[in-house]
DNA sequence: CGATCTTTTGACGCGCTTTTGACATTTCAT
DNA sequence: ATGAAATGTCAAAAGCGCGTCAAAAGATCG
């Protein structure tokens, strides 16, 4: 797995490169847009991380000349500043995700393995876990019972791999805010309840009597397996 | 559970060792870099957080030297509004997160939290504690005997964690008062004698005769431990 | 742009938890 | 034994969390 960086800051790129192979992948050092477009053609990395802030041709017209030719491969951009983002998001370049500065290493590795994963699905085909009868897939967005598909929201996968992992604990209203939406995320009113509601909906046999997620009054919800 | 927090702004500082505190943690203040180091030393916190900004010895210098010492504790960084974070640094040094200023309290609270689950992962899943033949599981709101669980109210969780913290000690109404309730709450009537009377009715073998929650009249209760 | 799906929000009601006050019972000092 | 203070008990009231619905807002895709 090849992954592509490009960041006019030498210092930046050489970090990123390390941090990364240090996962065990592949890098590509690009210091320039130019670079990292001659690199990108020559070895059509599996993902490529750009900065936006380069000489002469920038993140954003690498990403545009790219997509020209390949629109499915992952690209993350790494900015500085919020208004950059916001024009990622703006432009509609295509862009898989963003990583803020400063990051951290967990964090770049993460949002890069993320991307990947949505990328090419059958890498993680195998990935499932059980909820007592149901066997949810969690890169498929899918569930089943006995065979039936139920389809499944990215953030209903998320809540029930964080019920899965936490199985026979109660997980708190604020843990899942943390891990199912993110840690600057603040909603006001019944927006958890009502995704478990929709959840239970979908994969309860009886949603008025809920075996798979049950309420922890004054804590939250939990999963507890059957025996 | 101590965090250490470090700012040479006693403002900040004292906003957020009280907002850390409500949450119920131990909390360490320094306002320089070289006050950091000698409480990390002394006390060996399981967090710190970290102004990058401060005289003499910076916020990243103590990183470093923590971290030659210790690389799994948690660092967290504060970092000042306008202030251009150095990438290469946070890629490098091992910071967990970074706080932007200005910051809102539950912010604060949220990455703390997500920083110490990353860390501790198996913490508070084992915890739990015997009052005789009664196994209590304060964070799943549980208690057991033989096997059958007892749903519990996290106000009368936090009762039987008290009477167990003072085994053999009678605890006085005012203590209760003051840590299953608050501090600045002082209730009319009956309050917790109805409490000790649910509790009783849901745990004690016998409710009439009481062997885990004795009262000790004119001071409160006791839990007395079999031998 | 509009169509559709997902997410968020506000209003409302139910039911559990907590509080309260009336009254019964126990305990202890005199 | 007797009365006062402390605690036990009960049932009703108050408070609050959660479930539910419908509608608005936002995201996604053609």
């Amino acid at each position: 797995m090849t992954i592509l960086i490009a960041d006019d800051d030498p210092l930046t790129l050489e970090a990123l490169a390390a941090c990364i192979a240090d996962e065990g992948f592949h890098t590509l050092s690009a210091a320039d847009g130019k670079e990292a477009l001659d690199l990108w053609s020559q070895h059509r990395p599996q993902l490529l991380c750009l900065d936006i802030m380069m000489p002469e041709i920038d993140g954003f017209e690498v990403c545009r000349r790219v997509r020209a030719i390949d629109s499915t491969v992952p690209i993350l951009f790494l900015s500085a500043k919020n208004e950059e983002i916001d024009v990622v998001v703006g432009l509609g370049l295509g862009a898989d995700d963003f990583i803020r500065k400063p990051f951290t290493r967990a964090e770049v590795i993460a949002r890069i393995r993320a991307a990947l994963r949505r990328a090419h699905p059958a890498d993680g085909n195998g990935r499932r876990f059980t909820m007592d009868d149901l066997a949810v897939h969690p890169d498929a967005l899918l569930a089943r019972r006995n065979g039936k598909a139920i389809e499944l929201t990215r953030r209903e996968v998320l809540m029930l791999e964080l019920l899965h992992k936490n199985a026979g604990l109660p997980v708190s209203r604020d843990r899942f805010f943390d891990e199912c939406w993110g840690l600057d995320y603040f909603p006001d009113s019944r927006t958890l309840d009502q995704h478990v509601l929709m959840l239970r909906k979908k994969i309860e046999q009886d949603p008025a009597n809920p075996r798979i997620i049950a309420t922890v009054r004054g804590v939250g919800y939990r999963f507890e397996p059957s025996p």
